[in-house]
DNA sequence: ATATATTTTTAGGGTAATCTAAATTTTTTA
DNA sequence: TAAAAAATTTAGATTACCCTAAAAATATAT
């Protein structure tokens, strides 16, 4: 068994979780530049950074090639996701924030070594499997299962859905659909769609209407009912 | 008014709340050396980092003279402690961690830097003026009074004293105080005192008595009932 | 009061993470 | 497919924090 116990930086933990998170569900290949947007660096920081991070066996790196995430570094990619996703929910159910207040908070959290701490974290929560914005919890083993929810875009007109989670956590987004009652577990119906640009009349939980830009629908995640 | 919402490092933080700590309720001059002992670090290092604080205006410092915390240098020692404590409370009497086994997630959770989470963690909690080991928690106004504690020491026999904290917050101590039965607000009766070594025989709680050496009375804070 | 011991500071470096500018490799386009 | 464009890496610095060794200041002791 290969140990995951060692003692990886603030700012590698960071990289390991965008990387993780632009690879996506498939592991494709993360170019330098994506990484230096994400990370709000330049990319030769990023190049040095992986080299590093590929010395100490967290990604597979080719000059000039992309990087992807070794099992290690998913490994540890998971962890801090686990506990950024947790924290998130302990400001929103037990501080009261709001969903669109916690991502830079719990981005600090989510560095905090203990793994007892965790574990008493989530046990303390109830073992909540999402988190504020309705994305997977990790669960202790390392286990992520993202589910496969559809995007709003997606649903056909007079379909109702179920609203499980968003793809923009911008807290500009977040207000947007708090001012427009668009909650997590909400039914939304597409009532009619715009063919010119794509925008949308949708009627929530069989009450209020409003319309909804194409940007909004593909920020929405839904499951159907 | 100075505004206290400049950034503080990581590091800067912990020299000043271990000033704030060495340097006691009359605000003595600290010694570099005392610093660097307590910073686990060489006293050429705690120079440099004595003249970076002295230019942010968080201290007064005169070569070989020793130093002390400006006003502004106090009111972030002071949040730092607010921040420490808060967050151990939380971990006792949320998460289930022991008193023994707080110290250093905190020492982390400490340096997390939203006003705003403190305050809500602090409601979250119920206002709680001490931590898991009896020390005083500041006020949001960053007042801090300690209470005037007698130690144990000072205690003569056959007198009837509440516990109400620990100077030494050494895991090993704590857990010895576990095992003896010595928690926050039992009784403490001081049954014979040994002229010899200042060992004493105690009664905790009217019940179960024991031997405690003076190492131990050192450590205990009390107040008469 | 002067020599000795202790404490503190200075001088000169090292590492992690970042930067700019220049060089190199890959990709795109004509 | 060769030239141009874009992406990536290398080279050389910078900042924060820490180090060792040596110098300087202060405290102690005879």
């Amino acid at each position: 068994m290969v140990s995951t116990d060692m003692q990886n930086s603030f700012t590698e933990e960071n990289y390991l979780k965008i990387i993780h998170s632009l690879s996506g569900r498939e592991g494709l290949e993360v170019s330098t530049n994506a990484l230096a947007e994400s990370t709000a660096t330049r990319a030769a920081s990023v190049t040095d950074m992986l080299r590093k991070l590929a010395e100490k066996g967290l990604i597979h790196y080719k000059k000039y090639q992309g990087v992807r995430l070794t099992d290690l570094g998913e490994k540890v990619a998971i962890k801090v996701i686990r506990k950024h996703r947790l924290w998130e929910v302990f400001l929103v159910e037990k501080l009261g924030f709001g969903w669109d207040e916690v991502h830079d908070i719990a981005e600090e959290l989510e560095h905090i070594p203990s793994e007892v701490l965790v574990e008493k974290l989530d046990a303390f929560l109830g073992h909540p499997r999402f988190d504020p914005h309705g994305d997977p919890i990790p669960d202790s083993k390392g286990n992520l299962t993202e589910p496969d929810y559809l995007i709003l875009t997606d649903v056909h007109i007079s379909e109702k859905v179920l609203m499980m989670g968003v793809l923009d956590h911008a807290p500009a987004f977040l207000q947007y659909l708090d001012r427009s009652n668009i909650t997590l577990g909400c039914i939304i119906e597409v009532k009619e769609i715009n063919d010119y640009d794509k925008s949308a009349f949708v009627q929530i939980n069989d009450a209020h209407t409003l319309f909804i830009s194409l940007e909004v629908s593909k920020n929405l995640l839904v499951q159907r009912l």
